[in-house]
DNA sequence: TATTGTTATACTCTATAACTATA
DNA sequence: TATAGTTATAGAGTATAACAATA
């Protein structure tokens, strides 16, 4: 796909604009990275979770609920499949009582571990096929992706 | 929402490779892409099977399904909710009379058309902030992770 | 027999509303 | 009153399995 980056785009010529390139394009891969999956008991979502606590150690249900930009009650369902599964524990906040920090268990680091090396191999080995100047670009993509998420 | 204020935004430098730094961030503004919705009755998957409609022409529910990587009775009942909504239509395919060919109706269009654009707006704002540099750059990443996406 | 599409059923994910406990 | 977390309930999305119609 030989596009010029700067006058024609992927989506420019489909009337979209950059905006709508990147959604789809988004759209696209998250989908493909879904299908890619083929995991054991543990959905998406929860996996998801689960690495976000093995990355970064203890947090709270509001916390995470606002990591994923889910509605707390929401949160509350998947961390409860992740307790309920011995992947993550619960632990009283001593200093506010009406917190919960979350935390993995041995069981839980080493699926999370393990689905994060499995989920990225293809991905890996696609962008190893890249340039080293294509690979830049990625990489400074997502940096500029990760601030317009956050924002 | 400062959830990840001790990684920097690059991702590289967080032990999880190029393609794990692509996985996280994609999938974080898929998220931030979904809570920016807020739409009438449709959902996420039926709106944008619309929107395959839209731009693509007539498609048969295996040719949808495959497009959306999702099983044919996934697809099916996407579909179904398009149909029942009155924003697509079944057409009997007469040259192959097990085919369904699946279309969108003048109201389907009216929607896809002003559900594209008021997904679109916040992205095409932050974007116009960025340099032209950096705009470019997220354009060449896109067609990048087209190519990816595809294979 | 193989392909296309559908229905039945179950699970995950998400949301809102209502509730308890603590600050 | 405000915040943190939970439970109850409903709907969207997805999957597998079983089925009907057609090639």
């Amino acid at each position: 796909m030989q596009v010029d980056a700067r006058s024609a785009p992927t989506g420019a010529a489909d009337g979209l604009g950059l905006g709508g390139t990147v959604r789809t394009t988004v759209g696209r891969l998250y989908r493909r990275f879904r299908s890619e999956r083929a995991d054991g008991d543990l959905g998406d979502t929860a996996l998801e979770v689960l690495g976000w606590l093995e990355k970064n150690g203890p947090q709270s249900l509001t916390e995470l609920s606002r990591a994923g930009r889910v509605a707390p009650a929401s949160m509350s369902q998947s961390v409860n499949r992740l307790t309920s599964a011995g992947y993550a524990m619960r632990t009283p906040d001593p200093s506010d009582r009406r917190k919960v920090l979350f935390s993995t268990t041995t069981a839980g680091v080493a699926l999370a571990v393990q689905t994060r090396s499995r989920r990225d191999a293809w991905l890996n080995a696609a962008l190893c096929r890249l340039s080293l100047e294509d690979q830049a670009v990625i990489a400074r993509a997502c940096a500029l992706f990760r601030s317009i998420a956050d924002s």
